[in-house]
Order: structure tokens, then C-alpha cells, then sequence
DNA sequence: TTAATATCTATAGTTACTATAGAGTCAAGA
DNA sequence: TCTTGACTCTATAGTAACTATAGATATTAA
């Protein structure tokens, strides 16, 4: 198949796809006479495992580590294991800013009404604050 | 002062200060002779307005909007509510998806255990699953 | 034959910086 | 006076994961 059925089948964009390839997660093994690239089924599975990685915000240098470590079988996955925890704490580390950011949203937005005029704005006023 | 200075009371890079000026946000009212930018205690203030705004994930965009809004003082503020108010549902929409994330990770997680080889690994095993 | 559609490569844009390279400026010490 | 070092200047490239062009070629259908 050539590249528009695979993006097709995957939902992935044409360019997204030729992205990846040169980003070194997907290869397209052919060409046709016209220099079209050709897949076949093994490239939707490929596609569709990082589009499930990508899904978990792995990297697609993580990706790419994965795919490596896939060629190898016989070595232990202790990698793959570490990767998902430290992806896990990262995960985790954003969602505590993130609570913290809406804490302080929160109250910012507190800090002004409807109907004032920017130089009353609690919102600039309080932004503007030389203490912080 | 010059941008040396500016940047050790703030806290911010000399780089980040020139980028600050490129992206509209902190300009240099004036030059010396031999042209080095220089900067009087209101570009202190102005830049830790940006470091406030910016804490918050406010992009410099919206950065821009907010002291393009403080320059005319008389008109309404509601803008500046609003801005806010998609931000914190950003933000708390952000928070839902990286909570999702963690669950997916944690059961994902949870199919492998240690001392196993890459060809057993539930995890590669998880990710490389048809049907998503 | 022609027109529409699909594909190709290469390049630029996105965000908020960071990190260079290469040149010029300035103050202090020898 | 010369020089050294610290500072500054501009311009450019890199970061991540795409998206969006431009301009050329290939293929397909009418």
C-alpha cells in the first residue's frame, strides 16, 4: 500500500508518517518505480504501537528505544521497566505543578470582579505586585 | 544599567532578556555609545511582571496582551478575566489527561515484572497489542 | 489528452528559550 | 600605552513533534 492508505488505516497524516521515518521509528522498506514509498500490514501494526506510545507521551526517542530493544529479545526488559516508571514520576512531578498553578490561577482570578476598568483590575494589580 | 544587571536583579538570562525584546514583551528605551542596551528600575518591574506571568504558564502572547490591556487604563477589564479563566480550564484540563495517562501507565506498570526477557515483557507485549 | 489527485523533496513555521560564533566595547592593571 | 578579561552586540542553529507550505513528478479517471 502507499503512504496515504497507511495514514488512512491509522489516522495518522501522510506527513506525520514521513516525519516519523526520519525520525527513525518507521521505515518504509520499498519504492515503487515512480519512488512511492510501499508498506504492507507489518508497517500498520508498527504505526499503530507508536501511536499507542505516543498516546502515554512517550517520547519518540523513548519510542525509539523501545523498537530497539524489541530487536532483541533475549536481553532482559529491566530498560523497558525503568523507562515506564520514570515516565510514570514525571507524569506525577507535572500533575503537582499543575495543581499548585491552578491554585494560584484561582485565587489571581479571585482578585477581580466584572465590570472594572483595567486600571482597577486586581488581576494586573496583583500580577504587577513587586513581592512575590 | 545594562543587561547584565538587569538579568542578576531579576533572575532572568541575558539571553532570555534580548529574547523578551524580540518577542514584544520588554523593549530598551536606549542605547549607549558604543551600543549596549540600557535599562533604568521600570524595566526591573516589567520583567518581573514577565516572570510572574510567566510562572503561571501564561504564554508571552497573552503576556503581550496583558500590558498592551494596562496601557489603556480606562477601558474594561473583562478581558483579562477571561484570559484567566481559559487558562485555569486548561490547566484543569491538562490535570484530567495526565491523570488518565498515570492509570494507563500504572497498569501498563503492573503487566511485567522483574527478571524477565524483552521476548516476555508485558509491557513491549501491552504496547504492541492490536486492538487499542 | 487532460485534469484531478496523490506523491515526492525540501524548507519554514510553531514555543520559549538555550547555545553557540565572531565581532565589538570597556575598565583595570602592568 | 598595551593588553587582558569581562561584557556586550548580532545572527544563526538547536530543541520536540509535528504542520504547512512550494514546486516538481506520478498516477488515475474521464
Amino acid at each position: 500500500m502507499k503512504i496515504g492508505e497507511l495514514a488512512r488505516l491509522t489516522g495518522c497524516s501522510v506527513q506525520t508518517i514521513r516525519y516519523y521515518e526520519k525520525a527513525n521509528v518507521l521505515e518504509s522498506k520499498k519504492r515503487s518505480e515512480g519512488n512511492f514509498r510501499l508498506y504492507d500490514s507489518s508497517a500498520v501494526e508498527q504505526l499503530m504501537f507508536i501511536k499507542h506510545c505516543r498516546s502515554l507521551d512517550l517520547a519518540l526517542a523513548e519510542v525509539r528505544q523501545l523498537i530497539d530493544l524489541n530487536q532483541s529479545p533475549g536481553t532482559h526488559c529491566d530498560d523497558v521497566n525503568t523507562m515506564i516508571d520514570n515516565h510514570i514520576e514525571q507524569v506525577e512531578q507535572r500533575m503537582k505543578e499543575l495543581k499548585g498553578l491552578r491554585q494560584q490561577l484561582k485565587s489571581l482570578r479571585n482578585s477581580c470582579s466584572t465590570n472594572r476598568t483595567v486600571e482597577e483590575c486586581g488581576i494586573l494589580q496583583n500580577l504587577s505586585a513587586k513581592q512575590l
